[in-house]
DNA sequence: GTACCAAGCAAGTAATTACTTGCATCTCAT
DNA sequence: ATGAGATGCAAGTAATTACTTGCTTGGTAC
């Protein structure tokens, strides 16, 4: 008999206590993303993962409980978006590019949780926390990124924090867009990350 | 005594009838973008407005009412967008700047208002209605005039729409990351425009 | 089979919230 | 002075909400 117990929690039950935890969490997520905190009741949450309202209790001590557990998803952005830089790239547009698709997708991977946190900014000091330098974070690794690409001589003029944000947002823009007003861009995200990439880089009055 | 009820209603009781009403807008319009529609609660608004919650309902028929009056102040946005391009511009640049001030002083100016929207727009169908043709209507109106541009032979090449979300994007982001997360910028608005402005039109890596 | 543990179910509780009613007060135009 | 209209105050109501308690059921490990 050595330590049946630990093998009986991660063997046995285990599987089904994540199960029924995570459709708590899925729920929640939903729920909080499109109603904001206060509109996700635990009696709606326990209903869309089709348990008891008394479980959600069971597994969570509260209801704030279940938001910090959600928060816990984007906390490793920073790591993420600089990673997607690691690569070797053909020239500057392959490379914005790739970051358009990288922080975009991270963007939709998460959108739940990103929608939680506009909406909840100003009500929950976790979010709060969790939040506030977001934002600019993708901003600030391009930006390094383009700095580090003028000091190499491979780019010329213009403020790089400016073309960073005005690159990220862009992005952020069209997410918002889509998932939060459910509006139709007309035109394909990829198709979109061309477009802009060749902007920033030529501008619209370029001489060509 | 012609029609003295009239004049009553405008001149003697009329000023403090509307103080006290807009008071309570104010309070309404602060909260909501604070907390949300469900966040600021008719007790909350009522002690920022300074008023006997009863005096809300004898002002507005429910809460309801408090939110659709405060959205009538974002309908004409697309006219004032359009105005801002009326004038006559020393080149493309003059223009995109004015442009640009226009649109960020216009989301300044109706900060709450546009919060309350970011918020509620899943919950409120009056929000939806109102609030989900705007944020594509700065881009179109840009789009439109830099379009007339291109076929006055004053603009070469480039997507006019991506331009177009490229620079709104911008000033929407910048206008998020103050007004909602606190986020200092580092930079005054104006140089923003600027920059902004320069980079849509020459790009960051223009040979010069 | 028995002990355990997750989950369901019924019921309840204290607080909050939107909204109402009745009455008193104050101001002001006539 | 008088009447009207705007506001305050006290009290209450019905619904909702986060959260609890006690008991039962059903599956799994030994």
């Amino acid at each position: 008999m050595d330590h049946p117990d630990i093998e009986q929690k991660l063997g046995g039950r285990g599987e089904e206590e994540q199960e029924t935890r995570e459709r708590i969490l899925l729920a929640a997520r939903q729920l909080m993303a499109q109603k904001g905190y206060k509109g996700a009741t635990t009696r709606k949450i326990s209903e869309l993962a089709g348990v008891n309202e008394v479980t959600v209790f069971r597994h969570f001590k509260n209801k704030v409980g279940i938001l910090t557990e959600l928060l816990k998803e984007i906390m490793d952005v920073r790591e993420q978006l600089e990673q997607g830089l690691q690569g070797e790239f053909a020239d500057l547009k392959e490379m914005l590019v790739s970051y358009a698709r990288t922080y975009y997708g991270l963007l939709v991977e998460r959108k739940e949780i990103f929608m939680i946190c506009m909406i909840e900014a100003d009500n929950h000091p976790e979010v709060v926390q969790m939040f506030s330098s977001l934002p600019m974070t993708a901003v600030q690794v391009l930006s390094n990124k383009l700095l580090a690409f003028q000091e190499q001589g491979h780019l010329p003029k213009a403020d790089p924090f400016t073309a960073a944000l005005m690159f990220v947002s862009t992005f952020f823009y069209a997410f918002m867009a889509k998932y939060r007003v459910n509006l139709d861009l007309e035109m394909v995200e990829e198709e979109l990350f061309e477009n802009a990439s060749e902007i920033l880089l030529q501008g619209i009055s370029g001489l060509k």
